[in-house]
DNA sequence: AGCAATTATGTAAGCGCTTGCATTTTGCAT
DNA sequence: ATGCAAAATGCAAGCGCTTACATAATTGCT
């Protein structure tokens, strides 16, 4: 039966064809460098053996991988899913592929996933956010590993990022929530530390608010992990003030999700009762019902700018310019007016 | 300013402990077959340089790569995302890493994504469901990479499988609709072909109507792909017949989520006027209101169960047994009895 | 103290591929 | 025909690591 043949190599297709394995190798990698006859010749050697490159070995002999790693920070929910497919595509559409892994929100992990991308011959690394510790940009530095940052867009940073103003974006929405006529205003962000999306999003809010001459004191954040029932629980809190607020902003549609559940439970009318925002608009604030008023990010855009930048880098190992790109509100019902009593 | 050095070889290592490369080696893979003495002043080599191997040559020397690859149908839902992270923290528990990729539900994706998998390198595949190419199998016998299917177990299939029974979970939870008393049944399956679990999950259907001595005809299936927008419009088509089901059955969660947005859409009272059901429960399943009746998949264990299995074929070259799980019925509010009328 | 059995380390041969350089073949103008 | 530049192919040296096998250092006994 199935003898275990181990896979055959350049070699044994080298001989198949009566060529030199240069050749072949010319023929897989630059056909226009080897005449038409051989090449053919060559080509049939790969069907019949049902020939694949070994990847290890050519990396190796190339030190080029054709491969980009990202490391997110989470899989489990769907915030980053759309943005990625779309960075995957473009890279696919360049040749290249992609390795992804998640940190879990731990700096640690995330070290060691960028260690371990890169010892996989990773040609780039696409990076989500800012804060980190600066040792790992010496390590890319030194290692000349090109970088990218998404999901966050700052001006002067160490790496280039193709991203938004995570700040000016929660800037607006609470502005215009304060606009409708909310005073007493909540927030349910995920954890900010070594988290510069959440942070600026919180930011962006106490701007708002310092802006529209609410007293600091209207204001009560509550940090919690990117988990739904997290929501829940927090919005519970939140309501079960002295003074509860007439509208909660969520650092992302997550929270957000979890804060409608809660209040549903609760039965609270939402935005009769109470107002509810969400962040990055992923298809769940679009379901959920009422439907989530929230900020939506040009995932795909995001995704596929950052994709054909980092490209750029590695190929003709230029700097990267990075990219702003524009955010927009996306009023849905979850959010109204206060109740005038 | 940061010259770009590239990276520190095992060489460099062992030159600065003054070693050779052969003890450096031992002292990374099989660090008690060195002295201590030696152990610790490879080791502040190792610090001191900031080496990483690379991995490309160890795969290439070792001939084993401690990786192994899963191919998903997709991505862009939830429906594996639970059982492939139980799947990945047991291999990283056991030091090995996942390269995961999606086939879009397209058997020469599929194909081309296992022989990438293959030429990096895996140790062995995870596959989702047993309809493939033949081929394939040979292709997968002749390299002698251990191969696992799970979502699916089937008693006798070219490969072993870690999973449920799709046929006999349907075939309970359509009994169960029936049994409420309903005799007008709608089905809104994913694409049968080439995706066993949904053929089955149809099948088991009809087997439970026949079985409770409905007329065939009293079951329509229309056939989708999965995404939430499909849902809606089968769900409409299916409401828009001149004698509407009573009950509709989906292949899957999203599919009912679907279903369940276009009711409210078109007024109807779910379950009050339509019975919903889903399959999977996904956390979605949850957060819907009327939260869905569906069928519990034990994701977790699956993906858990299936990385033990997958390094036991690995490490041993066993052929794998298999092992099917159980699924349970989870009543929740989206299921009722049909009006009397 | 002396010898065999252990244990620690070194030597060097690959693993399968790419690529700079050398060599051969081809096409064409003379 | 002849010569020469250009195109096609071959040769062989690595890429950074693991691992038989050989050698050197220890250890435990008598």
């Amino acid at each position: 039966m199935a003898k275990s043949r181990s896979a055959p190599t350049l070699d044994d297709v080298a001989k198949m064809a009566g060529v030199s394995t240069a050749t072949v190798s010319r023929c897989l990698n630059s056909p226009d460098r080897v005449v038409k006859a051989t090449r053919e010749r060559v080509q049939s050697a790969v069907d019949a053996l049902g020939y694949t490159p070994n990847f290890a070995a050519r990396v190796m002999a190339a030190k080029r991988s054709f491969t980009v790693g990202a490391i997110i920070p989470t899989m489990e929910n769907a915030i980053f899913a759309r943005g990625l497919q779309a960075f995957q595509e473009e890279l696919h559409q360049r040749g290249y592929t992609l390795l992804v892994s998640s940190s879990a929100y731990k700096p640690e992990i995330e070290e060691e996933q960028i260690r371990t991308l890169i010892a996989r011959g990773a040609d780039g690394l696409l990076l989500i956010g800012h804060d980190r510790d600066p040792e790992i940009y010496d390590f890319l530095d030194q290692r000349n590993i090109p970088a990218l940052v998404a999901w966050s867009y700052l001006p002067d940073s160490k790496l280039p990022s193709v991203g938004f103003d995570n700040r000016a974006a929660m800037f607006d929405l609470a502005s215009h929530v304060i606009g409708l006529g909310h005073t007493r205003i909540g927030v349910i962000s995920a954890r900010v530390d070594g988290n510069d999306r959440a942070r600026l999003r919180v930011q962006g809010i106490r701007e708002a608010v310092a802006d529209r001459g609410l007293e600091a004191n209207n204001l009560t954040v509550i940090e919690t992990s990117y988990e739904i029932e997290n929501g829940a629980k927090a919005f519970n809190d939140l309501m079960n003030a002295a003074t509860p607020p007439t509208a909660i902003l969520c650092g992302n549609d997550v929270l957000a999700v979890g804060a409608l559940r809660q209040a549903q439970k609760m039965g609270l009318d939402v935005p009769g009762d109470v107002s509810i925002t969400g962040f990055d608009d992923i298809e769940l604030a679009r379901i959920v019902s009422p439907a989530l008023t929230t900020v939506h990010v040009p995932h795909r855009e995001m995704g596929h700018k950052a994709a054909l930048q980092l490209i750029e880098m590695v190929e003709n190992q230029t700097a990267g310019t990075g990219e702003q790109l524009a955010t927009r509100i996306v009023n849905r019902p979850s959010l109204g007016k206060p109740a005038s009593g």
